[in-house]
DNA sequence: TCTGGGGTCCTAGGACCC
DNA sequence: TCTGGGGTCCTAGGACCC
């Protein structure tokens, strides 16, 4: 038996926390850049505003409708997301973390005690001790579990916590009443060739020979049509798996035309890319940088490109990603366009250690010895107060815009919310 | 005018091996 | 004139997730 527990309209949910006069208000947070909308309360959900839309086509709606609206703030989101994990597990300790908002739990060591009580209780106690309101859905597959979570949120009269009936006609019935497309796995477009072939419910999926399934999509979809039927094809992974590759890019404020620019941006996400290898202990084998123009401007000039080099011996170290970040942007930069964005991508990420090269002359000591130094006065000093001269020193116009950020309530002492 | 960022997995096809 | 069988690895593209 599995559950998911999932943050209901969590970075909406964490704004309003420490700002209790939002409750009961339409509250929406935007990505970065103040550009599209990521997270809705209930009320602007009810409103309206689509998930992922663009700010600037639903400022009507907001204006109108006094939508209170925050930039994203992931130090908060961070921090709010690990405090309700380990809220979680006080109850139900073996769980894996699936994204920032969502659990996993593996119910099946305390399949011989009262389930939904112990759910209802995890619940409860989240909300007392975090302010986060969470919903849990029980199923037999992590598929299921979903389909069930989504059921609680919506369904009036679940508290918060749905199990997926044992008797089949009953799970049939809320099998049928789960669009295709709403089904963990399946996404817009097999969505919409499932629904070609006359496939519109999970229902419909869960009845569908698997190999058919298989035949015409892809393995993945047939696990899932699988684990609607109630076969477990997925298990919880308890230990994180470690990641193959990372990308760090930003789109710009604005848009950025000269290389003068575009490599402080491009070194700023080299750095960053490093500082994050170190704090994971592992080097990275290969690097690409990309940078596009604005693909919604059809009027203006469009250019993309990705270059990519193999990092001898794998490293971690900053002036070496930044080296070859720079001379891999530079050779694919072309005067003449605008740029809109531009990032650093990692790759052949392994962990404590790598190979090392065998014509390889570097001191490695030193390099070790000086990024441990630089981590040690950034993380007591501040992100940013020791950097390389490569990323700039002055603030540019093509910095992120977060024109509405709260602050940092829970990581940063000058933030701590005061009371008289 | 303004349109996010960071991941994973699978498949097909080509290059190459013995 | 006829031209094997069984593999691996890599890459690009496409799908999905939050």
């Amino acid at each position: 038996m599995y559950a998911l527990a999932d943050c209901n309209n969590f970075y909406a949910s964490c704004e309003r926390v420490f700002e209790p006069r939002l409750e009961g208000r339409p509250v929406i947070v935007l990505s970065n850049n103040d550009g599209c909308v990521v997270a809705r309360s209930q009320e602007a959900k009810d409103l309206g505003i689509a998930m992922g839309e663009p700010v600037f086509k639903c400022r009507s709606i907001i204006e109108k409708n006094h939508v209170v609206v925050r930039s994203s703030n992931y130090t908060l989101y961070d921090d709010m997301s690990r405090r309700v994990v380990q809220s979680i597990t006080t109850f139900i300790p073996d769980i894996e973390i699936y994204s920032i908002d969502e659990v996993f739990l593996d119910l099946q060591p305390l399949i011989n005690r009262d389930l939904m009580a112990i759910c209802h209780r995890t619940r409860q106690s989240v909300l007392d001790w975090t302010g986060i309101p969470i919903s849990i859905g029980l199923g037999s597959t992590k598929t299921l579990a979903k389909l069930a979570n989504r059921i609680a949120k919506k369904r009036a009269g679940t508290n918060g916590v749905y199990r997926l009936p044992d008797e089949a006609r009953a799970r049939d019935r809320d099998l049928a009443s789960t669009d295709i497309e709403d089904v963990w796995g399946i996404g817009r477009r097999w969505g919409r060739r499932f629904r070609q072939i006359g496939v519109a419910t999970a229902l419909d999926l869960a009845r569908m020979p698997a190999m058919e399934v298989r035949r015409q999509f892809n393995v993945i979809a047939m696990r899932t049509a699988l684990e609607l039927r109630g076969e477990p094809c997925q298990d919880i992974q308890e230990v994180a798996v470690q990641r193959r590759t990372m990308v760090r890019s930003r789109s710009f404020g604005r848009m950025v035309t000269t290389w003068e620019e575009l490599s402080e941006a491009i070194a700023t996400h080299a750095s960053r890319a490093a500082e994050k290898l170190r704090a994971e202990d592992s080097v990275a084998g290969q690097i690409s940088v990309f940078l596009h123009t604005n693909r919604f401007r059809e009027d203006m000039p469009q250019y993309h490109r990705s270059g990519i080099r193999e990092l001898l011996p794998a490293t971690n170290v900053t002036p070496m990603i930044l080296d070859a970040a720079r001379s891999i942007g530079r050779s694919i930069f072309r005067e003449g366009f605008h740029y809109k964005k531009a990032g650093v991508m990692l790759g052949d990420i392994t962990h404590g250690g790598g190979q090392g090269g065998l014509f390889d002359q570097r001191n490695h000591g030193r390099d070790e010895r000086l990024m441990k130094t630089l981590d040690r006065i950034n993380d007591r000093m501040g992100p940013g107060t020791l950097h390389a001269a490569a990323t700039g020193l002055r603030r540019r116009e093509w910095h992120m815009k977060r024109e509405n950020r709260s602050p940092r309530y829970t990581t940063c002492w000058d933030d701590i919310p005061r009371t008289r």
